[in-house]
DNA sequence: CCGCTTCATTGCGCTATCGCAAATGCAGGG
DNA sequence: CCCTGCATTTGCGATAGCGCAATGAAGCGG
């Protein structure tokens, strides 16, 4: 088994207030895993045996309904947890993740957690306060597909990206993981080709520039003023 | 001050495992509420100064959007918390709470949630398997919008009502509290015109049986045969 | 018991968005 | 460097569901 630096953790929200000592024994119950492009961490409704931090890399996390299709809860970034099913008192994955670029995460056997966050009560805390974090956000989410048209939806699908994984570019922010016209259908509940006509519609307009698998938000600013419907749309 | 007693809360899922001396503590700081039917029991983005437990009566859990919209979150049934911003890291409360019926709730200080959730880890752990659930709860909601139409959506809304509120009657199974065709459209999505129109249809067909703010189930299992897309709709 | 307010129903036209299908283009493998 | 497969674009209907408006019920307060 390799050693694994403290430091790899030790900046992280979830491990946020603990001491060194402490970083240290919970590294070496973790293994570290190497997960190749469009190969999955963990399947829906499979037993829930470890929980993840992403290091590297872009995890899409996917939801799988009865009648096959599919949609994506949410994109995880380095430093997030993910699988962390027994927080939310659940012994199986309640959705699938799967690598979107080559990742690296560390895991640990599920039964762990508990150990973790009754002995490291911040450690507790901190996954506790992610669960609210994505509580909220999908809240968020609800709201948006209750109210808002698909234009709108889009708009502020791709201005989360942006958020969470824009890359400055000459061009603009560019969205630095590989995703496609589908892959955001499937965030926003529709189509993938109307979410092409609105790039296109987008890009002839000058708000953003795409192609293959990427996107980039030239003028984020006009884009907001979109997605907040604070703009007549012809 | 009126005294309190422990059985009002010790068959609660917040409580379980509590001993009942901590019951007495935890009472010991709670205030007892009568809340008119149509009034609030806090207000979306006040300062977040209490959370409550619902004794009784139904409460609605209300988002509203910057352009004046509003969708409905979930309804709470006696023995549920709400207003718990503090466990989900929150200083202001992200909804609104407004009585469906008159209602009791007990309610605490805000400040005492994290006390209680570290002198008693119980009582920490139960909340949060509150906001598991309800994350859950809220992702199935976002794959049934993103993925169903609005007659599915609304058929699994009522079924989900009939479960958590439903009280047998000679007809079928009621929903125990008013509900209108707006509030139905504000959970699912949609416009009261639609939930109107097919709530006729529905009756026509013999699966339900609504009037004024209510609504009557009268074969669970064919709705939910409609609910999942297993029948053919013409 | 009457009048008012709130809730519900329903017809009708409209449009946002889907669904299908065909065409084009890009990118990596051999 | 060409081939093959996937991603994308775009035209063209079809339609689900919206929005408006008018009408009808039902309950509440006086």
């Amino acid at each position: 088994m390799n050693r694994l630096d403290r430091s790899l953790i030790a900046g992280l929200p979830a491990f946020e207030g603990l001491t060194a000592e402490t970083l240290d024994t919970v590294l070496a119950s973790a293994r570290s895993l190497r997960i190749e492009k469009d190969t999955s961490v963990f399947e829906q409704d499979e037993e829930a045996s470890s929980f993840f931090i992403l290091l590297d890399g872009r995890v899409r996390v996917v939801k799988l309904t009865p009648d096959g299709q599919q949609v994506i809860v949410r994109y995880i970034v380095p430093g997030e947890l993910l699988g962390i099913a027994q927080a939310i008192g659940r012994s199986t994955y309640p959705a699938s993740a799967i690598a979107v670029t080559d990742c690296v995460v560390l895991a640990w056997p599920s039964k762990l957690w508990s150990e973790f966050a009754t002995a490291h009560p911040g450690f507790g805390m901190n996954t506790y306060k992610t669960v609210g974090t994505r509580l909220q956000d999908v809240q968020t989410q609800v709201v948006e597909m209750a109210t808002e048209q698909v234009e709108r939806r889009v708009a502020h699908a791709l201005l989360r990206l942006v958020q969470q994984s824009g890359r400055k570019t000459d061009e603009g922010l560019l969205i630095d993981f590989p995703i496609s016209r589908q892959d955001i259908a499937e965030m926003t509940g529709t189509t993938l080709h109307t979410v092409s006509r609105l790039l296109s519609a987008w890009e002839e307009k000058g708000l953003v520039k795409s192609g293959r698998q990427q996107v980039t938000v030239t003028q984020p600013h006009r884009l907001m003023l979109l997605a907040d419907g604070r703009v007549e749309r012809e």
